[in-house]
DNA sequence: GTCTATACAAAGATAGAC
DNA sequence: GTCTATCTTTGTATAGAC
């Protein structure tokens, strides 16, 4: 890795976590650059204004999780490493699997899913895509659905559950999030409609 | 009403509003200011100053909406107006019509649950507080539960769902909020177990 | 690449006149 | 009560030296 990416990172590093605590707004340049141990106007050098930055932070890290890159690929109908159907739940049990390792990421999200609400906001219009982009892809996958669910409906409903519960175990982190879902997970797709679908 | 407390209502809501949008570290006086048309200065002379703002708007506005407190004076054991136990579901359906009336409120409680993540945040005592009180008023009132369901963790998990869905007819407000919670109560208070406990 | 210097606007807050 | 004036700090950003 060069020395330019590598300064790039420490930036983006403190930028995400800054951002997670007092949102887009609420994050100056000053308090990054304190954070990385370089002067402000070098900061701007590697990111030439605050809006770039974050788009840098969506772009170069936010997307294109490895984990779900490869569970997209693997079932998708016609992709080359394609499985196979899989079941919905396990979807969201993955999610749980990989956010609860990045709990700095979670915050970010939430942060900016509520930022973005406000049609200004330098990351609205990537949000709104975002979330069409997603329900496209949950389109494409092959999923292995009990008859008679709907999926729009369920995947929208499992999303809510996901993002409230993922702010209730950033305000304690005492129970594992995985913990926290197997709780949800039980109500959002009970017996007998789901069983052999989990 | 005095001219002080119409003021002072104006400058809430304009605040209200602004810190919805922007967050609490978003927003400045001068914004606030300009909203209501009157000087900062002025404004000032009505809140103190900027975190004194937002007390005011949680303990004048936030706090106690007449639709809850009588319904847990209703629905309490021992409390004058009791009337007996009540459903788990109608509680969550009434707050999702509540909510739809009020959703500038709504952006404003889902913007301070992410920014008081961050124990700095002038909110973040009163958070944690409010999330202490409504278990014990969650404890206090007299349910009607199914057989063998556990009220705590499913009080957790319904309002993890009602946060998320929230946010999420905040982006996109066409379909009632009433409607989109009326998905989710299917799938967190499935048949057989919930018949005649809705 | 990293710094100093600088511009220039906006932040929160106070003092004091009317 | 409402204003003008002022203070001090912080904000984003640019220019230019090394």
């Amino acid at each position: 890795m060069s020395k330019f990416d590598d300064r790039l990172d420490t930036i983006l590093d403190a930028a995400t976590e800054l951002m997670a605590k007092y949102g887009f707004y609420g994050t100056s340049l000053d308090r990054i650059s304190d954070m990385t141990g370089m002067s402000k106007q070098n900061l701007l050098y590697y990111v030439k204004n605050k809006k770039n930055l974050l788009t840098l932070i969506i772009t170069e890290r936010y997307d294109e999780t490895p984990e779900f890159v490869s569970f997209t690929n693997r079932h998708t109908r016609g992709n080359p490493e394609y499985e196979g159907p899989t079941p919905l739940p396990a979807y969201y049990r993955l999610l749980a699997r990989v956010n609860e390792q990045r709990p700095v990421f979670v915050q970010l999200f939430s942060m900016l899913n509520v930022e973005t609400l406000e049609p200004s906001h330098p990351a609205h219009d990537y949000f709104v895509k975002r979330e069409n982009k997603i329900l496209t892809r949950g389109g494409n996958t092959d999923w292995q659905l009990p008859p008679g669910v709907d999926l729009h409906t369920t995947m929208r409903v499992c999303d809510a559950t996901m993002d409230g519960i993922q702010v209730q175990w950033l305000h304690d982190t005492s129970t594992p999030l995985t913990e926290l879902w197997a709780a949800c997970e039980e109500r959002l797709f009970p017996s007998p409609t789901w069983d052999g679908y989990r």
